[in-house]
DNA sequence: CACATGTTCGCAATATTATTGCACAATGGG
DNA sequence: CCCATTGTGCAATAATATTGCGAACATGTG
C-alpha cells in the first residue's frame, strides 16, 4: 500500500466509472501494472465493493429520518434480536449499536410519512422490547460522503 | 423507467462492476440496448454516481461516532455557516440538520481518539456558535447500506 | 560488494467489452 | 388506421481489459 494505491483509491472512490487506461494515465502507470494494483486491492479487501448511488430523490425515497431507540432489557441477545429485525427492513438504511442514554441508532429512507408509521408500528412495540424511542427528521442533507480520504 | 430499468438499478446498486454483457443477459436485452438504458438512466441524473466503497477498517478509519449539536443561535445564516465548517471536514460522512431537540447530527469517522479530541475542539466551541454537543460512540455497526431498493 | 529472491514494471499479443449506425418492431396518440 | 416516437437487435468498429514474458528494481543475506 503505496502512494499510487492511495491515489487509486481516492480517485475510485470519487469515480469508479473510469477506464483502467485512464486512471493509469493520471497515476504515471502503464495500464497494466495499474490494473494489476487495482486487482490486487480488491482481492486483499480494502476495496469492498463497486456500486451505483442513485438520487433518492428521483426514485421515491424522499422523506429521511434518524431513530434513537432505547431497548428495555439490554442484554447481548435481546440487542442482536432487535438489530435483526432493523436490519432485514429496507427502510433501514443504516444501524448502530452505540453508547450513552439510547441503545440503537437507526438512519431511515421513507418514501412517505404512512411508511414511517408502518415501519415504528412494526419495529417500535412493548413485543420487541423497545422501552422509548425518538424519531427526528431530517430537513437538509448537508453532506453524505461513502469516501474515506487517506 | 419501467421494470428493467429498475431490474439494472438494483443489479448496480448492489455491483456496478459488472459488465454491460453480463447485465444485459440477466435482464434479458441485447448488450446495445442494454447499453443505451445504462446511458439514459446516468444522463437523466438516476445513477448519481459509480464509486468504490473501501473497507474503513482497512484504511485506518476504525472509530465511528455520532454528535448531535444544538446551536446557540438557530437563524439560517448561522445554520449555514456552522454546516458549512463540519462538511469540509473529511472526518464528516454525514451531516443533517434535523428536527426536535438539537439543530444537527454528524456521523464521524476517525483514525483514533485524538482525532475526535481535535474535531471537537475545532467544530464545537462558543466561536462555532454551539450551545451544547452530545457525542456517542459507535459500538457495533449493524447495517451500512447505501442501495435504494425499488 | 556480489548474489539470490521476490516484486513491480512496461511491452506486446489476445480476448473481451463498449460504442455507434442502421433497419426494423413496438407503442401510443391523433 | 396511419404516423411519429421510442426502443430494439444486428453487425462493424473502437476502446478497453487481460495475460505472458523478460527487464528493471528493490531487498535482504553471506
Amino acid at each position: 500500500m503505496d502512494s499510487i494505491d492511495r491515489k487509486l483509491l481516492n480517485l475510485l472512490q470519487r469515480d469508479a466509472s473510469r477506464t483502467n487506461v485512464d486512471m493509469a494515465s493520471e497515476v504515471g502507470l502503464s495500464p497494466s501494472s495499474c490494473l494489476r494494483r487495482l486487482q490486487r486491492l480488491r482481492r486483499s479487501g480494502v476495496i469492498n465493493r463497486i456500486v451505483a448511488i442513485l438520487n433518492p430523490a428521483k426514485v421515491g425515497r424522499v422523506i429521511k429520518a434518524m431513530v434513537t431507540v432505547e431497548l428495555k432489557l439490554h442484554g447481548e441477545e435481546h440487542m442482536r434480536r432487535f438489530l435483526k429485525a432493523a436490519t432485514a427492513e429496507e427502510a433501514v438504511s443504516h444501524a448502530y449499536a452505540v453508547t450513552g442514554e439510547n441503545d440503537i441508532v437507526l438512519m431511515l429512507r421513507l418514501r412517505d410519512m404512512e411508511e414511517l408509521d408502518a415501519l415504528s408500528e412494526k419495529l417500535f412495540t412493548d413485543q420487541t422490547n423497545v422501552a422509548r424511542y425518538i424519531t427526528t427528521m431530517v430537513i437538509r442533507t448537508a453532506k453524505e460522503e461513502t469516501a474515506v480520504l487517506m
